[in-house]
DNA sequence: CGCAATTCAATCGCTTGCAATTCAATACCG
DNA sequence: CGGTATTGAATTGCAAGCGATTGAATTGCG
């Protein structure tokens, strides 16, 4: 569970798997990105189709670049994958009419729908994990505060 | 930074994207993908084959079963990251001789040296985080007891 | 105004991740 | 022993992610 003994004093960076941050990361996404395949299957979304979906439901007619900032994604990622979602039929893709640069994303009526066949997604996701409230609030909070550190050093 | 105001004795599960634990997950994940990107750029090596690279260091000579089960991957990634990480000189894939079913992968010289060359990673990546050590160390932990509690899951 | 710099989305090429399938080798069981 | 079940790795097909580039629209600056 810990580390080893360490000198005082001084930060030992782990040499081995399990002492390292990322792989905790690493391997706890793959098994979210697990769960949630099997809890979206019935509704034909890929996980980062629901994320986008998501950001759809809070405020739609977003911009692809409006979409990406919320999501840490880049067109390369979100361009094909909103095609998809327009071959679904859940979302519409136009070229905007002050700047033809940009394409709005907008809902469609199922897009819209499926909002409430979604419903019950967190609170299956909160009973497989297993945890307490108080712990996942912990936890998000901390990947969070990751999250913006690693943000900040990624833009040196 | 924290959620609405909820009702007493209810869990309300929330319906925002930045409210999602699994976002905060998905985010900092790739966040941190970047980073590793960015650092093992000069090994020439991707973070998934790094943490291949990070078990063999630790036990060398074992199947493709056991990377898989050590890093919750199966063949059909494994494989094609182990060619390409032979490809490049640092592994050896031979089929076992007890069975022939199972191919046990090995390190060449090349792949026990890079060892050296990748000591400063840990190091550089605690630093970009941008947090306190504590801080770290309790976040590996409740990301260990998620994952746990996932995988618990998944297999039903 | 006119032209260079910037921005936005799309595209290309590559590497994961995984479900489903295949094929060979081994284990199991009557 | 012989046949079936299981196991291990590989393969196929698809959906992310992302660096790098492209092309078109807009901005900005002299």
């Amino acid at each position: 569970m810990s580390n080893d003994t360490k000198p005082a004093g001084t930060v030992e960076p782990p040499r081995t798997l399990d002492g390292q941050l990322c792989f905790a990361l690493y391997s706890a996404n793959l098994a979210m990105g697990k769960l949630y395949r099997q809890l979206l299957a019935k509704l034909d979304l890929t996980y980062p189709q629901y994320l986008v979906m998501l950001v759809l439901w809070e405020r739609d007619g977003i911009t692809v670049s409006d979409l990406g900032e919320r999501l840490f994604l880049d067109s390369a990622t979100l361009t094909p994958l909103l095609k998809r979602l327009q071959g679904a039929g859940l979302v519409q893709r136009t070229r905007g009419t002050a700047d033809e640069r940009q394409v709005i994303v907008t809902l469609t009526d199922e897009g819209r729908a499926l909002r409430e066949k979604a419903a019950d997604v967190p609170v299956d996701v909160f009973c497989a994990t297993g945890c307490e409230v108080d712990q996942l609030v912990d936890l998000k909070g901390g990947l969070e505060t990751l999250r913006a550190g690693l943000i900040d050093y990624n833009r040196r």
